[in-house]
DNA sequence: CTGAAAGCGCTTACAG
DNA sequence: CTGAAAGCGCTTACAG
């Protein structure tokens, strides 16, 4: 490999001038800079990140932390910052906590030892504990970590839309499947849909909510509304909302198998629009999180000067009407 | 941060003996040695690893490119494969190419530039053309990249457990649901399908099979089957197997929209066996790949010493029989 | 068995 | 405007 020192030889001028060559420092005459430019494609140079970086303490590296990456909301979110990343000229560094902080934890620290630029975590689902110092700037994504400043889809506002969407259909036994009451996300969205039906169906219009607690994925989803469901016809909601789209799906796997009919005899909605939710059967109606406008909120902070600076910031969401949801009759 | 040299100044003892210490060198007499693993522990000390990399050319890092983490397939992938590194300690930087070979190949320079132990290249659609040369160790994953050694499922074979099982159905009328034949995956598990199902019904009892090329997405494979769907019911396919789990789902889709009825009317078989595989209505067949231990022999293959030599790995496959295939009647 | 010293490839005050 | 030189934090022959 071409070193700076290769560079300077073949352009007859010293390391110092590659190097400001290099970062593109004007006060280097223009006759120099060609010459050091050409000498800079003629030997296929790259620079030496290692030797830069302990030089700088920095490297152009962003750490993510994700609890799952092969859970489709976290891979799409990966995608986007993955993309924001290249486009601000960085890398990434993929770990998985398994939603365990000690995990989390484990993972955070060997990021901080490739020195990266700044840390993206999406929180472990149970409280994280432990926090490291560090001068690296942490931010979390979706979910929070410790008391990183959080950027999220504004969750409590998404579940309302639901809850607005469900009443407008004249919804008024509903059920509703929340996530983990022990996550920040969990309790956000039930708040967020309990709080807006009982806003808008008021006195007499009041709606018959049940909330059960689950766990965000397949198995809990399809379970719970087993429970729900395996009811007479006439005590049985006309309406389930679910914390996630996993859930949802779960749902309707749970509504199909007891041969009833969604949406003509029950509604079904879900949270984070995955790609999944439009290949089901029928289509999901769900919140849509714009992953990319948080992903690259993420990046453009941590790259900016005051990361950790200011408060938490919200996404906006948005309702994707589809066919698990319908008027009543 | 603490450095060597503080290490070094706690424990009374020059910073070579601090870094022998750390590299496990038992040449250094045991009091030393607790002297300086106290004085770590004391300081909190965590090595540099760009000064490390400066000297020995070599980060505990491994580069992951696949064309889209977004796909379910390819998370599983990175996941099995961050969770081997790990176990190795080493951290995975992740890149997407979006199936395209010239992003594929600059982030793979990208990837060269952090110096890392090795690259495992899940290679793009389009024949990548272009390669770096480089010192270190590039190996391909599930589809080929350039020369590069490959690890891979075993697709023939396991299309092949495919046309074994329908034609053990009963099936003889049969459409087979390609990937791009551009593919190196799309050729082999149609290759092994087609050959094994000919082996299979010979002579008289000889099966009709008809063959169309599509993407892997789900896209595709509802739109190929509801044109295959669409005729008369006796010339009808008894059976859809596609090459890939996606493709099988859209089939499976475009079997509900037309109002035939899976399996009793049609069967469907898919491949990769994602997770969506057990959720879809009916629970889809598929095969089953085992990328944990493809991940597993990657990674190990990259951290050990010949990295490149010997030849392509094929890993073996095997078949989950769910409901969407049944006995033809 | 331990330490002193060179050097990996950069960047950055500083001198000229 | 350009160059010489120090130094980032390690590892590794080498000397003792």
């Amino acid at each position: 490999m071409a070193t700076v020192k290769d560079v300077a030889r073949e352009a007859g001028v010293s390391v110092g001038t590659v190097s400001k060559v290099l970062s593109k420092d004007l006060t280097v005459k223009k006759a120099l800079r060609d010459r050091v430019t050409k000498a800079v494609e003629q030997l296929g140079y790259r620079p030496n990140m290692s030797a830069r970086a302990l030089r700088t303490n920095k490297l152009n590296i962003l750490g993510l932390v994700v609890p799952d990456i092969s859970n489709p909301f976290f891979a799409q979110l990966a995608k986007d910052i993955e993309a924001e990343a290249a486009k601000q000229s960085h890398t990434v560094m993929l770990a998985n906590s398994d939603d365990d902080p000690v995990v989390e934890l484990r993972q955070i620290e060997t990021l901080l030892d490739q020195s990266p630029r700044g840390l993206i975590v999406v929180g472990a689902a149970d409280q994280s504990v432990p926090q490291v110092t560090t001068g690296v700037p942490i931010i979390s994504l979706d979910r929070r970590y410790g008391d990183c400043r959080l950027i999220a889809a504004d969750h409590g506002a998404g579940s309302g839309l639901v809850a607005e969407h469900l009443a407008g259909l004249g919804h008024r036994r509903i059920a509703y499947i929340s996530g983990p009451q022990s996550t920040e996300v969990g309790r956000l969205r039930k708040l967020g849909f309990c709080t807006q039906l009982r806003k808008i169906c008021t006195g007499s219009d009041a709606a018959v909510l049940i909330c059960v607690e689950g766990q965000f994925d397949y198995d809990s989803g399809e379970h719970i509304a087993h429970q729900l469901l395996a009811v007479a016809p006439d005590e049985r909601p006309t309406a389930i909302a679910a914390a996630s789209d996993q859930q949802a799906i779960g749902a309707l796997r749970a509504a199909r198998d007891l041969g009833i009919s969604v949406p003509s005899e029950l509604s079904i909605a879900g949270f984070d629009n995955i790609a999944l939710a439009e290949l089901v059967e029928p289509r999901l109606t769900s919140v849509s999180q714009r992953t990319d406008e948080m992903a690259r909120l993420a990046v453009r902070l941590l790259l900016s000067e005051h990361p950790q600076a200011t408060q938490d910031t919200f996404v906006e969401t948005s309702l994707c009407a589809r066919d698990s949801t319908c008027k009543i009759r």
